[in-house]
DNA sequence: GGAATCAACTGAACCGGTTTAGTAGTAGAC
DNA sequence: GTCTACTACTAAACCGGTTCAGTTGATTCC
């Protein structure tokens, strides 16, 4: 079978334990005793097994992601797949892997973080879209496990978090349209018991009030397609309807302006439209999407990093903050009809 | 600390391996003894540890999949999420989970598949986008591990393979263009290294020979949106340009559909377009894409249960066929113009 | 020059399971 | 009434590392 650290012993003549000292930087093994041991253990092509390794040191070398969404909106949405890649990049240098667990019932996910936890998969957990009061933090602090958090938690949370300033996303969209000459400028929300969705609803009404406009046009919605043409249909009923709408994400913004263009609406002529994500496909929709762009790759590579430090003990405990969104302006947005 | 195994024997008054054999089923304790070991597990609420069943019989209760795309194409196709959530429900039932690995750059892949097989931390892995004599069927063979691929690699495969017939799709969507009156129908491929990129090509000339038409427009692409425009371009800059692209996936067609609006013809009045695998925009796209419905979580959960049975004998080493693509008309195909 | 200190190393215990070899007790065969 | 066969179990080895408690030999100190 494969060669083990007993086999690396006995060629080099010496104990198990000074070969572990050896391969770990430990003081007790003289350098010249060190350099033998490694130019052995490389010799015979040794790998330490890691399962021996997890289980000596009660450590898994491995993190966790668990996602919960439901599956037609996964696939629509650009943002994993890049904030993955991103952790991958963080992982590859210090060889952890990523565990990774879709929820996709409802009480799915509660059970997901406790048997990672609980079966020992993962030394410490990533957790995104963070909910208003969620129910998450208890539970990792129940399960002892260490975490970050995308974004920071409503109540309080000892996790680190990695955060991007998502207002200023929004405030950007939003000075844009005014700078159009914009008056009503509506929003599509997020579900708004997630922290991201009800931060850019805020944002929303910061950056209207701070031009001295009112924030009536909201409309409710849950980042799915279906949600945002729902939402869409509410606010063009309205009497005072709006010249603009601004989008907490992409698939809404499209599937939105898919529909207004289905009444006749012609944007921007009728209706300016943004989005939020950049999403690629974006780019080829007929008028091309004003979208806010955002880097999730490099969220996934700080986050990883954060929690890596944090296992390692050298996180200095500081929250970090990412870029703000960068506002993409194409040509769904244009001066506000007369 | 946790309660392990010998906490059980002591308050049980068994030895450790009684416990063994109670929780595996195993013979060598009497159903009396298996009962009472078994409650007293329960009432002490030990979960075996899985790093020390790894070690003792050197299984990793993981399955591995190692994504190779560039980071950009990666978020926006649908099928991996979906493809990933398909895993994890059939792993779910079987306290299985899925470690994920994201090659980017060119070499990271072999890279991948031998640090998660060297490291021990799966025990199968799933083959996706598998390639025209693919160099990762010698590798796997090389480094012992089962496998599942999702297609039938071209060259000598010894793992099973969890296949769709993705020609009935392609020749469903000519045949959907001939009945339309169309008789120029070019295609789009994606990369014809990828058996899939090939397979849909081939599929697209044998329809059209069926037809009793000749399959001269074919642009080569990578499934990637610019390389769409760029094809769509070469296309309709022929002489005898095409009435009808039927492209090799979403992404492509989008980008295809945007670019050949913005020349100034209509969709599909001068031009109708076919995209495949259902991307949830595509149906707010203007006009709504003619694509064809894969069901990715499907082939997921198959492919994850293929690869559990194999590792636990009871594979009976067949390939599996899964159910063709559906085709879903909507607005990007028209009659063909007179 | 003898005690104290330290570096360098060894042997064994340990992590928490599985598995093998061995043992006691019972039942059946003849 | 012994011999065999089998069940039900235990003790210990084992998986492959880490780590603790000693041991040895050289160095320092006074």
């Amino acid at each position: 079978m494969a060669v083990t650290i007993s086999d690396v012993a006995l060629a080099a003549g010496v104990s198990k334990g000074a070969v572990s000292y050896a391969l770990n930087g430990q003081p007790g093994v003289s350098p010249d005793t060190r350099d033998r041991i490694l130019k052995v253990a490389k010799d015979l092509g040794w790998k330490p097994s890691l399962r021996a390794k997890g289980l000596s040191s009660a450590k898994a070398y491995a993190l966790g992601l668990v996602v919960a969404r439901n599956p037609s909106l996964l696939g629509t949405d650009p943002f994993f797949p890049a904030f993955i890649a991103g952790i991958e990049t963080a992982l590859a240098e210090h060889d952890y892997t990523l565990v990774l667990s879709i929820a996709t019932a409802p009480g799915a996910e509660e059970r997901c973080y406790r048997k990672l936890v609980d079966n020992g998969r993962v030394d410490g957990v990533i957790l995104t879209d963070v909910r208003r009061n969620d129910s998450r933090i208890p539970l990792l602090l129940e399960l002892k496990v260490p975490a970050v958090t995308l974004n920071r938690p409503d109540t309080g949370s000892p996790f680190p978090a990695v955060s991007v300033d998502e207002s200023a996303g929004i405030v950007a969209a939003v000075e844009h349209l005014v700078a159009l000459g914009h008056r009503r400028i509506a929003h599509v929300g997020g579900g708004q018991e997630y922290i991201h969705g009800r931060s850019r609803r805020i944002a929303w009404e910061e950056s209207l009030a701070g031009a001295g406009l009112i924030s009536d046009l909201f409309a409710a919605a849950d980042f799915t397609a279906a949600g945002g043409v729902a939402a869409t249909a509410d606010l063009l009923r309205r009497a005072d309807r709006p010249t603009a709408i601004v989008y907490a994400n992409d698939l809404m913004a499209t599937a939105g302006q898919s529909y207004a263009q289905s009444l006749g609406l012609s944007v921007p002529g009728d209706l300016s439209i943004t989005g939020y994500d950049n999403a690629e496909f974006t780019q080829y929709l007929n008028p091309p999407l004003t979208t806010l762009a955002t880097d999730p790759m490099l969220w996934g590579r700080v986050s990883a990093r954060v929690l890596l430090n944090q296992l390692a003990g050298t996180h200095d405990g500081e929250d970090t903050t990412l870029p703000a969104p960068r506002l993409v302006v194409r040509a769904s947005t244009g001066p506000a009809p007369a």
